[in-house]
DNA sequence: CACCATGTTAGGAG
DNA sequence: ACTCCTAACATGGT
């Protein structure tokens, strides 16, 4: 899924296909993807979708957002919000996608909200909102937040693994199972560690690397579509999906070991 | 059928 | 208080 580049590029989509002009249309086609909140669980789904979101229509966008895993944006007295969940991304297609969960139109061919899991969402919020709702629970930018070695440090503490904090949204927001994967590798830092048992070094490296890593990530995604490694689309990481196949530094076979319930890949010779 | 998946979160055990 | 693990959510692919 969606992670913070991902969430990014989404956001700039947004704001390349629908422009500045009125909504001649917001619809939800599933209606469960109308959320109360930014929730990943349907259970939430407002009752009235429809009536959600058309206040929208015959406003104009007017401030397209981001933090984290998390944007949306502002029209009118009204703020649409969205998750990508586990597998969502947008479309531009004049006509519905499969999987196609929400649609959005100003003058041109319909921006589809499409997601096969349905783990992703909409909120839509008073727009003097937007920024609070995107921001709430989580702690800063992993990419627009400059990022020093003491901030981190100051977040990476305790017993808790380096990955398993690098993934927690109110620590830093925007690193999911991959980047984290690919900021440890290029960090050489053993995804194992313990936070508190990182020396400065170390911590200063992930603090440089975040926000290269993420970047070069959206530049190499703003071509186009979101690619997603299971879609049959080519790996183009370093580390991620790579267990057995040789380190590109070391040539050592990458390993996998399981963190939180996700698996983690890392290179033993490199990470230490 | 079993297991895996770029996310989030609640509940329980130590 | 902290940390870790599991299950759930919903769905498709291998």
């Amino acid at each position: 899924m969606p992670e913070l580049p991902e969430a990014e590029i989404a956001r700039r989509q947004l704001q390349r296909w629908l422009g500045t002009t009125p909504f001649r249309e917001a619809r939800a086609i599933d209606p469960a993807v109308v959320r109360t909140h930014l929730s990943s669980k349907p259970s939430d789904a407002v009752a009235d979708p429809a009536g959600a979101l058309a206040p929208l229509v015959g406003t104009a966008p007017t401030a397209f957002l981001r933090h984290g895993k998390r944007f949306g944006l502002v029209a009118g007295d009204r703020a649409v919000l969205v998750h990508l969940g586990m597998s969502g991304k947008l479309v531009q297609a004049a006509e519905k996608p499969p999987y196609a969960r929400l649609a959005l139109v100003t003058d041109g061919d319909p921006v589809w909200l499409v997601d096969r899991r349905r783990f992703g969402c909409v909120s839509v919020v008073p727009a003097e909102e937007a920024d609070s709702v995107l921001r709430e629970g989580h702690g800063p930018d992993a990419l627009d937040e400059a990022l020093s070695a003491d901030g981190l440090r100051a977040v990476l503490k305790g017993g808790r693994a380096v990955k398993v904090a690098l993934m927690d949204q109110a620590l830093l927001a925007g690193i999911g199972n991959i980047q984290a994967a690919e900021i440890l590798f290029r960090a050489r830092v053993d995804p194992r560690a313990a936070c508190k048992a990182l020396t400065d070094e170390q911590v200063a490296r992930i603090a440089a690397i975040t926000p290269a890593q993420l970047q070069e990530v959206i530049d190499g995604e703003d071509a186009g579509e979101i690619v997603y490694v299971t879609d049959g689309g080519p790996n183009v990481f370093a580390v991620y999906g790579r267990e057995g196949e040789p380190c590109p530094s070391c040539a050592t076979p990458i390993e996998t070991t399981t963190q939180g319930g996700r698996t983690t890949y890392w290179c033993p010779s490199c990470q230490r």
